[in-house]
DNA sequence: GATTAGTATCTCAGTAGTGAGAGGATTATA
DNA sequence: TATAATCCTCTCACTACTGAGATACTAATC
């Protein structure tokens, strides 16, 4: 075996830890945390066995779907928007453009920056992947309830945004607070 | 700006695509699945953050995780339990080694299989790291109150068994039925 | 105008991780 | 026994990304 895909294992945990059940709380967060990553791990995989069928990865594909729904933007809002470096960034509009799926523009006003935009081979392309990936989404969601799904959503969207308030505060703050002195 | 971040904008969102208010259905596990993974993404950047504080990866600390929770263990297991590949679990115990954190312990009952299992120094640094981590984790979850976080890991836990179910009847699974003619 | 700070992209060396396949060991079947 | 199938780990070539710094431009202040 190469890669993991799904564990059949049954899971045995037959221990548990000390460190763990330690206190109520801390153990509801960490549960929380484990069963967050293990589904955002399953949906990943089910939506890149699909994006790979059509030789794109999920940044790729995501790059695209931004140009797909949003139009043309500067690489530096797609790359806030998807969340990869700016190099990564670079990268990617590189290589969509080689397959000629996407192109740089000038922009007038701002010499510096650069536009990305799917070209029209791009969108005709996104045109007849798109619904199908969103179906594939749907069909990943079944698990749960309509209304599930949207309370579900509510709940994350909580938990995001504190999270991500939370994330901007460390980074490299820390750096920049000591050098302060 | 070289990593991307939290995106302090505002996601000024004024265009609403043909393509995602098409149907209500599709739409609502669209909208599901990028707060799940914005939410799992802003988390992953603060668990991080914490970690790379001790100089250690994301799948390295995952393992030693498992070794401190879970004892000694084969490398096929803690492979199935993180998810990674089969060459990025004999990387990671190898880096562990390494760095006099983890080694590797022969099976007496068979000799392919090998355990990794944390050395003195690998579990002093769990038992000083690990509180802390779980205390970082416990603030992430802030944004919900106790019972909220049960009823989101109940959810998740529904929608991720689903997910997972379809992630392994996918695979390879095309390509081993194609080739049955 | 000159200087300084700020912003947007690109370059490039480096790295974590993948995955096909090999090797060696065990188990099942004939 | 053979021998076939399966299992567990490791090797290695490869790839997608990262992130520090470079470059090129714009904006703000003197």
């Amino acid at each position: 075996m190469n890669s993991p895909k799904r564990a059949a294992s049954k899971e045995p945990r037959p221990v548990k830890s000390a460190a763990i059940t330690a206190d109520l709380p801390t153990a509801t967060a960490l549960k929380l945390w484990v069963v967050l990553a293990r589904s955002h791990d399953a949906l990943v995989e089910v939506l890149k066995a699909d994006i790979e069928r059509h030789d794109l990865t999920l940044a790729e594909f995501a790059v695209m779907e931004a140009l797909y729904h949003k139009g043309p933007q500067l690489l530096g809002e797609i790359q806030k928007r998807i969340l990869v470096s700016s190099g990564g960034m670079t990268f990617l509009v590189d290589r969509l453009a080689k397959r000629g799926l996407a192109e740089r523009r000038a922009c007038p006003s701002d010499r510096r920056a650069r536009y990305a935009a799917l070209t029209k081979k791009g969108e005709k392309l996104m045109r007849s992947i798109f619904p199908e990936h969103a179906a594939v989404i749907q069909g990943a969601m079944m698990g749960l309830k309509q209304s599930e799904q949207r309370e579900l959503t509510a709940l994350l969207k909580t938990l995001g945004k504190e999270a991500a308030r939370l994330a901007a505060e460390t980074p490299a703050c820390k750096a920049a607070l000591a050098e302060q002195e």
